[in-house]
DNA sequence: TTAATTTATACAAACGTTTGCAGGAGGATT
DNA sequence: AATCCTCCTGCAAACGTTTGTATAAATTAA
């Protein structure tokens, strides 16, 4: 691998002028240049990314820490993150925790260790000390989906109107007896959306049927259970809220399971779409979040506060994407 | 941030016996390490990895190239890599080429620049000459799920004998005119699925029926394209087997269109499970990849290959692994 | 014409490690 | 008593950049 110190040696000057002459950071002659662009290329020289990281104190990555992966949201939000971030020159990083907070911990030290410029967060929401003083300490960090810190920056969905905007639109079907398969309080996005269905409910004079589990929040056993109690519950259930859409996938189980028709006896649908709802036998309603874009904005976001100011003085931003019905064969 | 100087300076030692008392690497008294350790301890010194880097060529991180991650079974193998990796102590930096070979050049080229001890790479199979040179380069690289280059080493599944058992399983059952939607040829997955299919349908003395488009091969959309040529070429067509699971989404859409029943009038399969089967209404029968497991053999390889010899002249290896059938409500 | 400014280049330090080499102290072996 | 290990530590170079400072030449301003 040639090194500045070869391109200097062929091109006679020294290593100084090559670096401002490739970097454009100072005067350097024309004729100097050219000479310099011409040694450069005749020997292949790339610059070495880890002593450019060394020296500058930055190795232009940025970290990615989430609960995990397949089946989530999270992989349509991390193509965004690393189209965005590829194309402002970093890269990526990822980090997968399975919602353990000792994991995330463990690798947001690692991440901060290795020198990311900066950090995006789905988080289990019980390290936010760390959070802080990494923001503090000079990396920017971006709390992604779910918003834990009010003084770190976020990217988020508007889950509260998506609860409501959903009991309105069922309720507008002819809905009366409308269930929430409530998912984990303790994670914004899933609280906010049951704040959101409860003042819709409370408005329409309705009643509230809520249900939750110990399981794994993301997952299809999680919807099923749920839906399941609810169903067992409230036999006279007309209509079931998902959270996210694997959830939905185990309601319409658990409907099929208990001999409901959907959506003449039961309408069932998720406040997460990513796009799995149009690839069903019956196609599910759901309010569709934009995760590419979510995933351009939090990477747009975290590296404009490090590029900005190296002293992430810049006032926290907090972008709020909105959800979109689209209505399927589910309602 | 604390530096060695400063453990040094508190431990009245020089840095290089604080680098050798840390990393364990030389004689170092018991006392003195004991005054280091507590300096360390003391100063909150964590080493700084980006100049470990530098100085010793490599940076502890692996970059992972594929196609897309949403809605695929890279998402899930890439879990596995990350997870492998962390274990081992690696970073994993992951780049999404959209199935672009200009884009997958770039992201190559990029991750060699930032020095990463090794790639694992889900390829278009138009940049072998790199992967080449780079392996040659010393950057040992890992072929996922495709293999291309039989220089390098590679992790995949047996998709002929995949292709062969999910034919002779679907004739187990009574069917007769067994189609595939094929895939794109020069992708050895889906060749090798072709290959297993084909010569199980001759062994059976079948009718070959297979049909393929120019959409994105890995979408819903090329399974129902193909599904419905199929379908409108070869109305007594009893079942059809698709390459990957969202294809075999459209697939079932595709017989639901036509007015078909499944599993009565057709039976449907897919050949990648990535446990969507399971969620689905008419839970779909696959052969199950162990994708997870797939990844963290490719890490575990890449890194076995980088740490074992610098030299990377160990042999390449191939890891086949076996898929399994399960059967589901869809045949 | 002289002083001030701009242009162009080189020197050298620094970023924080790791590591080859040298050497001192002490014990064991000849 | 000389030699040879083993244990322990420090010095200094190196990894490949970027960047502050110095300086010389060329240009402009006064």
């Amino acid at each position: 691998m040639a090194t500045l110190k070869d391109v200097a040696k062929l091109a006679n000057v020294d290593v100084s002028t090559v670096s401002r002459a490739l970097n454009n950071t100072s005067y350097v002659h024309p004729d100097t240049k050219e000479r310099i662009y011409a040694a450069a290329k005749e020997l292949g020289y790339r610059p070495n990314v880890m002593a450019r990281a060394l020296r500058q104190g930055r190795g232009q990555v940025i970290g990615v820490v989430v609960p995990r992966l397949h089946m989530t949201i999270f992989s349509e939000i991390l193509q965004g993150i690393e189209a965005q971030a590829q194309t402002l020159g970093y890269m990526t990083t990822v980090c997968v925790t399975e919602e353990d907070a000792k994991v995330e911990k463990d690798r947001l030290n690692r991440l901060r260790d290795s020198g990311v410029d900066g950090i995006i967060i789905a988080g289990t929401g019980r390290n936010g000390r760390l959070l802080r003083d990494m923001q503090a300490g000079g990396v920017p960090v971006v709390q992604l989906v779910r918003r834990q810190e009010l003084e770190l920056s976020s990217v988020v969905a508007d889950y509260e109107s998506c609860g409501h905007d959903a009991v309105k639109f069922l309720a507008s079907r002819g809905c009366r007896r409308i269930g929430l398969i409530a998912g984990a309080q303790h994670l914004a996005p899933f609280h906010g959306r049951y704040e959101g269905y409860r003042k819709a409910i409370a408005e329409l004079g309705l009643e509230e049927f809520t249900s939750s589990s110990d399981k794994q929040v993301n997952s299809f056993g999680y919807g099923h259970e749920c839906a399941l109690q609810l169903l067992d519950e409230n036999p006279d259930l007309d209509a079931i809220i998902a959270c996210i859409d694997v959830q939905g996938l185990g309601a319409i189980r658990a409907a099929a399971e208990r001999g409901l028709k959907i959506p003449e006896q039961i309408k069932i649908m998720s406040l997460t779409g990513h796009r799995v709802g149009r690839m069903l036998e019956t196609t599910m309603t759901s309010m569709e979040m934009p995760a590419f874009q979510m995933g351009e904005a939090a990477a747009k976001l975290v590296i404009e506060a490090l590029e900005a100011d190296p002293g992430h003085k810049a006032a926290r931003r907090h972008i709020n994407f909105a959800t979109t019905l689209v209505e399927r064969e589910s309602t």
